[in-house]
DNA sequence: TCGGGTTGCTTGAGGAATCAACTATTGAAG
DNA sequence: CTTCAATAGTTGATTCCTCAAGCAACCCGA
């Protein structure tokens, strides 16, 4: 067989090694901001955000757990630390006895809202300000793709 | 003052949620990959690579941990554990007593042998093999330019 | 209604990342 | 020459994530 495919050519590698940049300095400079503003990681406050937009602020574990790109595990964890924070409450299903649902608490809400206006702020100055309206909607449709074959894994 | 660049739009939305999947997933579908093929994490990988391309593959623990966008406290634990496994050595720097130099072992050089052609495979399905060769360009220049302001924080 | 298999979630152990504190070397100012 | 700040790196404590194991509830065929 033929091994070229096996190695990343140059234009290919002037787009990885950002990438890879990307990925790696991103999440770690959301943490930081939002470690600062309100003691939460960037994950955690994507829980609590997630949580907000659902159907009555409730959630299964596992649903919230996909939706928020973590295990389940990595949540259950999460969520405890949360729970004894008392951001969130967790309650057995009334129709699945397996299932738990995770419900937004008032702290919750307001913890939101005093943290929401500093990580938009973050946001919006390291990406969307670099951006143009068409780049915007380029990268969404890219990420969104590479995502999906990730899922499929 | 105006608070309506304190919001994302529905637009922005749209390529923010797709973005922060991106960068929550890709680091774990990789390093599951190398971890499965040669034992290593992405960042460990990444940092023998590194060295690989270096002069006299070899660099200085700063310089390094720089380009492999991580810490320089993350870097000195991950060294001790490939210094432990022989796979790269450190010394002191001759003309700076501060500094200290990290080079490729043989047994390092070797493991990347065995270790880069199902990764780049890994990287191909995910990333090149979904996109245009105009995408990928652009998708490394916007990387890029997201990367210079998160450096500059 | 019983048994086997699956699903949903939690837990504990182990390893890895982060943060703050520390040592050591260098460079520069007085 | 001495002092003081800045730089480079390591270390230890804490926090966090992952993985494997476990448990309880559900589903379904016999």
């Amino acid at each position: 067989m033929s091994d070229e495919a096996a190695w990343l050519d140059d234009e290919e590698m002037a787009a990885w090694l950002p990438l890879i940049g990307l990925v790696m300095r991103l999440p770690g400079a959301l943490d930081q901001s939002l470690r600062r503003d309100v003691g939460l990681s960037h994950f955690e406050y994507g829980v609590l955000v997630t949580l907000e937009y659902a159907e009555n602020q409730t959630m299964r574990m596992s649903d919230l757990a996909f939706l928020c790109n973590g295990s389940l595990s990595r949540l259950s964890h999460v969520a405890r630390r949360l729970e004894k924070d008392g951001l969130l409450r967790r309650y057995a299903c009334p129709t699945d006895g397996r299932s738990t649902l995770a419900t937004l608490t008032d702290s919750g809400r307001e913890l939101l809202k005093r943290a929401a206006p500093g990580h938009v702020q973050t946001v919006r100055s390291l990406i969307f300000d670099e951006l143009s309206r068409d780049e915007v909607r380029l990268l969404g449709d890219m990420a969104r793709r590479i995502v999906d074959r990730i899922k499929a894994l």
